[in-house]
RNA sequence: GGCCCCAUCGUCUAGAGGCCUAGGACGCGGCCCUCUCAAGGCCGAAACGGGGAUUCGAAUUCCCCUGGGGCCA
């Protein structure tokens, strides 16, 4: 059996984390099973869908390398795939229930029905829908047709049917009594359908083999399920995915906390990285693996082994992952993630206009030396803001700790002079240069490396001295040197007292 | 309110009756390495929500409670 799944989002936002989470298992399980994945767009609600946002969530899909076989911008054999299109097909199966007699119009008006509900609370019972609609004859709607009401239309759960049994690929075996489901509402007044109705009449319409969601619709199932039953078709598979939570348990929601994927895509991380990410929240392979390329991962997952438990969205993790694919990445394909880190420095306006080859090239040779201390495309800053400013923002705390007044500047002068005659001034003459000045002075390399490493960079972390003096290049290491050197004399008189200010 | 789902370290999770003095990963702490940081190596702190029941034996099965989430709206 051809597997066919599909990912049905509403074009009112941007697509999140969470929606991203479902589509990528949905999608798995297409490929995995060597199937089928349908894009179909929600867009029943006019007033908050927009072709902006259609058109944002293809994008976003495709950044995550989640494609499909058959969408509103391709086509295919079951479309059309955008709902607002598909309202024809609403209506035929409406009018077939409804010849049926499974379902029924229904001439409560919201008001009535409200009220029905305050009573309910009010005496302390379950509210369930009076029945009012449900036996009403011919001559009884006509005349409330003549009293001008618009009515809804109502499924009508069949009494005494047994006990509806889902067989969730996630949750195992669920029963619902079907007494406890109300004759539920498939059509407004308006003549749209509601969310249950459609995805019905769209998932068998097109032959969706398998019906991936959120947990939050189980309860849903039951009524899709009888309406299965009532139009005569057989059932598709179903799987309830978890739900995915914020750091305070609370269901992640486009109000509550749930970030947009192309937020991520800015801030330069990786898709192949959340990719991998959004694997391990929900499924684990059993030898506890945790870097999987997306072929590995479509060959080894098992819809069977995912969890059934919400899970929460452990951002450091991700940006340790992140870490692992930018120095894989790096190892493949250098370009990349200097294409990343460029954008990123464009971005802060740290970089403008055209970048010349000879910009690109200085960035590439300081993402050489960041090594494994780029994680992110903003950790190039983190660790190298000196290598695009010569105003370096010296750390405070740095300074107390290694600029020690008089004493400091004398090895300073010292150090300037070695790099001075270091010639090339490459990483190799540098370390050269900088250790005989350390043993002419009679001091431990480290001695003075930290302080020159304050005086080139301000800081007391980042990349290798010596690497990076290179890129930084003989006349700018002997500019910031002069400049330290003033520093560490006028911090001399105030540097054991507290700095005022 | 009725119905449904879920419950192992802070987080993602392994675990489908004895292999569990509960394993891994991220994060956290320490040590080593080292020019710093990161990486790497070693070590460490850190969890089966509670109560019953079944069993020779329960994280694992069943029931109740509690907590969280969801649907009806």
């Amino acid at each position: 059996m051809s597997v066919r799944t599909r990912f049905a989002p509403s074009p009112t936002g941007y697509l999140t984390v969470g929606g991203a989470w479902t589509a990528f298992f949905t999608w798995l399980l297409a490929r995995h099973g060597k199937g089928q994945f349908i894009l179909r767009i929600e867009d029943t609600d006019r007033s908050r869908s927009t072709e902006a946002y259609e058109q944002a969530l293809l994008e976003d899909l495709r950044w995550l390398g989640l494609d499909w076989d058959e969408g509103p911008d391709i086509g295919g054999p079951y479309g059309p795939y955008r709902q607002t299109e598909r309202a024809p097909l609403y209506q035929e199966h409406a009018g077939l229930l409804v010849e049926r007699g499974a379902a029924y119009p229904c001439y409560c008006t919201p008001e009535e029905l409200e009220e029905d509900r305050r009573r309910a609370a009010a005496e302390h019972r379950p509210y369930r829908y009076s029945g009012r609609c449900r036996g009403l004859s011919v001559e009884e709607r006509a005349a409330r047709a003549r009293e001008g009401r618009r009515p809804t239309l109502r499924f009508r759960v069949p009494q005494g049917h047994p006990p509806i049994v889902v067989e969730d690929l996630v949750l195992g075996r669920v029963a619902f009594d079907p007494a406890d489901i109300d004759d539920f509402i498939i059509q407004r007044s308006d003549g749209t359908p509601l969310y249950n109705f459609a995805n019905v009449v769209d998932d068998h319409g097109m032959r969706i083999t398998h019906i991936t969601r959120g947990s939050e619709h189980l309860s849903n199932t039951p009524r899709q399920f009888l309406m299965y039953e009532a139009f005569g078709w057989g059932q598709p598979r179903v799987a309830h995915f978890p739900s995915l939570l914020g750091p305070d348990r609370k269901k992640l929601s486009k109000r509550h906390g749930d970030t947009a994927v192309r937020e991520y895509a800015a801030q330069g991380y990786l898709p192949e990285a959340l990719v991998n990410f959004f694997a391990l929240m929900g499924w684990y392979p059993e030898d506890g693996r945790e870097i999987f390329s997306v072929p590995e991962l479509i060959e080894r997952f098992r819809i069977e082994e995912m969890g059934r438990s919400g899970a929460i969205f452990d951002a450091q993790k991700l940006a340790w992952m992140n870490g692992v694919y930018m120095q894989r990445v790096y190892g493949r394909d250098p370009d990349r993630v200097v294409d990343l880190v460029v954008a990123y420095l464009r971005q802060q306006g740290v970089l403008g206009g055209q970048i010349s080859p000879e910009q690109r090239a200085y960035v590439e040779r300081i993402v050489g030396i960041m090594g494994e201390r780029l994680r992110l495309p903003r950790d190039i800053w983190t660790y190298g803001d000196f290598f695009f400013q010569d105003d370096v923002a010296y750390d405070p705390q740095a300074m107390r700790r290694y600029f020690r007044g008089r004493e400091t500047a004398t090895l300073l002068r010292r150090l300037r002079q070695a790099l001075a005659g270091a010639a090339p001034f490459d990483a190799p003459t540098i370390e050269t240069a900088v250790r005989a000045a350390a043993a002419e002075l009679g001091v431990e390399g480290k001695a003075v490396i930290h302080p020159l490493r304050v005086a080139l960079t301000g800081k007391t972390v980042g990349p290798g001295l010596f690497e990076l003096a290179e890129v930084l290049g003989k006349e700018r290491v002997l500019r910031r040197l002069a400049r330290a050197i003033a520093l560490a004399e006028a911090a001399e008189p105030p540097a054991a007292a507290q700095p005022a200010g």
